[in-house]
DNA sequence: ATTAATTTATGACTATAAGTCATTGACTTT
DNA sequence: AAAGTCAATGACTTATAGTCATAAATTAAT
């Protein structure tokens, strides 16, 4: 047998392109590790090397498409909160559906896996999210956009769970509306709500 | 050994007792079957008498505190829309709290387990909640006090999902912030920032 | 060019816990 | 008192996550 014919990034690319049809079609809790490494064309041990849990690679398939809002927001430099909030809401659904079922709700109970706690090395999801969002509202209160006595913790969180409310209840209704539909004709009327009392005119 | 000293359902509240305790103070992933039915003081297989998966016991556990919800509800019948839901929102907090992280986590992963998907006969949660909501919603729209063009379904997902965000982020920030200050200042304004355009005065 | 060190891959193996089922004892009915 | 039912048991099967000693391929060092 040949080995090493890849470097270890293309057999990784490869884990998570084979994990990611699986977990479309198949959903995380009908595949285990060997349907996912039999597709990559790879032996079950090499999967461990790369992932430490067969749900951390949930994370690095997820990551592909939620990566790239983040990298949007942060070159969206001279937006005032009341434009950047939207433009994440509508991405963000974006990604929901183009991900599909399956992906969103493991990613999802991902989240909620207490081995995945914010704090641990493996829990960066909630807590990428969270901190973004956290710096752009903080940066809106520096620049004065936000009052100086914004609850910005608090805030973050009501923003992100609208996100994630959102996800769910998508997930659960088994895809019968449009998420899109739903952020632009009320999250942001929500966001809106929240928000008036905090905005400086 | 002197067995059927108990009746079945005797056996089963023993076993939600027991199932309670070890997951809020261990959470789910943390405890087995075998914990259970120890604590319950019987024997593994009998776990599978009363239910079919290790993860059916958590709808009974959490049936308890979140069932009385549905039960009041039932007796508001003199209340209006705008009453019966931030009452509806309250208590589901208080439950949130009162359960516990361990438990909530679970809760929230289980509904979004695709085994427990909401037309299957064990996923009745999501469904539970969600006809109660429509019906309180189907209710004022008969009785006028909401428009007859009022999306009844997409208003029902909304509800739901900003009790489910707020509990996952309850969870997720180890319940760092008091869950019922956030209801009380925050979502019943969401709610009715989205009612508002459906309420005939 | 040869040896040593490093990287990557392998798949048989172990460990764990979920879930099954044939058997049995206690109680009920006829 | 025999037949039937209910509830409980725990040894057993099964499934699969995760480990690890081994080895091949590659690179670096002498």
């Amino acid at each position: 047998m040949n080995k090493r014919q890849t470097s270890a990034q293309e057999t990784r690319r490869k884990l998570v392109t084979a994990g990611l049809e699986l977990l479309k079609e198949k959903g995380f809790d009908a595949i285990n590790v060997e349907d996912i490494t039999k597709k990559a064309g790879v032996a079950k041990g090499t999967f461990y090397i790369y992932f430490k849990r067969k749900e951390d690679i949930v994370l690095d398939i997820s990551r592909v498409p939620f990566g790239e809002i983040a990298e949007e927001l942060q070159k969206m430099e001279g937006l005032t909160i009341t434009e950047k909030l939207p433009h994440y809401f509508h991405r963000f659904m974006e990604c929901v559906e183009s991900c599909g079922i399956n992906v969103c709700r493991q990613w999802t109970r991902d989240v909620l896996d207490p081995n995945n706690a914010p704090n641990t090395k493996d829990g960066q999801k909630w807590k990428y999210d969270f901190e973004m969002l956290k710096g752009i509202l903080e940066d809106a209160v520096s620049k004065g956009e936000l009052k100086k006595d914004t609850p910005v913790e608090l805030l973050t969180h009501i923003i992100i769970s609208e996100l994630y409310g959102m996800m769910t209840c998508w997930c659960m209704s088994d895809g019968k509306f449009e998420p899109l539909d739903w952020t632009d004709r009320f999250c942001n009327m929500q966001i809106d709500a929240i928000f008036k009392q905090y905005i400086r005119r």
